[in-house]
DNA sequence: GCTAAAAATTAATCTAGTTCAAGAAATACA
DNA sequence: TGTATTTCTTGAACTAGATTAATTTTTAGC
């Protein structure tokens, strides 16, 4: 369990093995099975996720009463809502597994504490943020250079493997459109 | 002009004198007038990017020829192209002042040197990418709730001030549509 | 293997926002 | 103070994608 955040570490930063320890340490296993919820919307999220295995989905529900999916994670993202976790206010996302699932877990109460101590640690989730933040403006730069139809051709082209994970309306909800919609591109596509 | 960076420095760690003067040994005054560049595409982004005072846009041409603003950036903000800082590559974006400027830069060689020793600095920049994140989720969450004039009268509330700083045709492009129909949007709200 | 629930499809109608084109206002700067 | 450039507005025609509702297909659990 422990080996694929001992790895994932090691691909950002050296750390002696003393230091790679405290943060093994003070994380925690936890099995989640599909639907079940890492937050909810309106709960204090107090933990960072790591996945090991599986896949989760972020979102949240619209006035309209639509389910609104910002973000997926899978093996190897740190997965959290930071609005919560950073301000402790009650979160307005919900996240979900999308499949069973297996997460390391570290309060943030531990990680602070590692935070205040650790060089290594600052830097590699420093490098985490970095990495998220260029994936995001790509993200963006995506959102307003594509059509709907663009978008979703891409995104499979991009994600061939994870296109197969999760259901239609939730890709086509995190593209942006309904479900009708991306039916409606998959059937153009066949002829 | 550093005391502005020593301030915002101050509002998130606690360095000794001596680490803060460091970041600021690191750091070159550059005055920018209005619609001159820090970055252009297709050149390596070599510098992080502090403003002292003034606003700036990153945008990228689409392939319709179109101008699409992915962010704007003002006082007390770090701005650059994180994807070509840290991959050096050549960046896909433009980033131009809208007003007559002033940043404070520092190189991607110092930043590394600084990010290798001091334990206070990686904990100021890795809380700023937070910062960022959170502010990128509510914006995602923004643009998949409201309408284009919702967009439009819920950023006019939250940035009354700002508004009046960027031509509309700007704040058009950032929020996802034309300027012919925020436009319209405004000739609606007067009646 | 059967049944209920979840997910995907289809088609008709509707609308928010685009496109194009032309003119009016505002701003910069000589 | 006048002229050129940049920005903003208006209107008509158009389209990508939404909505609604009914139907089919797939999946999961017993």
């Amino acid at each position: 369990m422990l080996t694929s955040l001992r790895d994932h570490v090691l691909k950002f930063v050296k750390p002696s093995e003393k230091e790679l320890q405290l943060l093994l340490d003070a994380v925690e296993t936890e099995v989640i099975s599909h639907k079940q919820y890492l937050i909810k919307e309106g709960q204090y999220c107090l933990h960072l996720y790591f996945i090991v295995q599986g896949c989760f989905r972020s979102y949240f529900i619209h006035t309209s009463g639509a389910e609104k999916v910002i973000n997926f994670g899978i093996e190897d993202w740190w997965i959290t809502d930071f609005d919560s976790l950073v301000h402790n206010r009650p979160s307005e996302l919900h996240i979900q597994a999308a499949e069973d699932s297996i997460v390391l877990k570290i309060s943030k109460q531990k990680l602070d504490l590692l935070l205040q101590e650790s060089i290594i640690i600052n830097q590699y989730f420093r490098m985490i943020h970095e990495k998220v933040r260029i994936a995001d403006q790509r993200r963006i730069k995506f959102m307003y250079s594509l059509s709907g139809e663009e978008l979703y051709h891409s995104f499979c082209e991009h994600n061939p493997k994870f296109v197969q994970r999760v259901p239609q309306y939730m890709l086509a909800s995190y593209l942006g459109f309904t479900p009708e919609f991306l039916s409606k591109i998959r059937a153009r596509k066949k002829k």
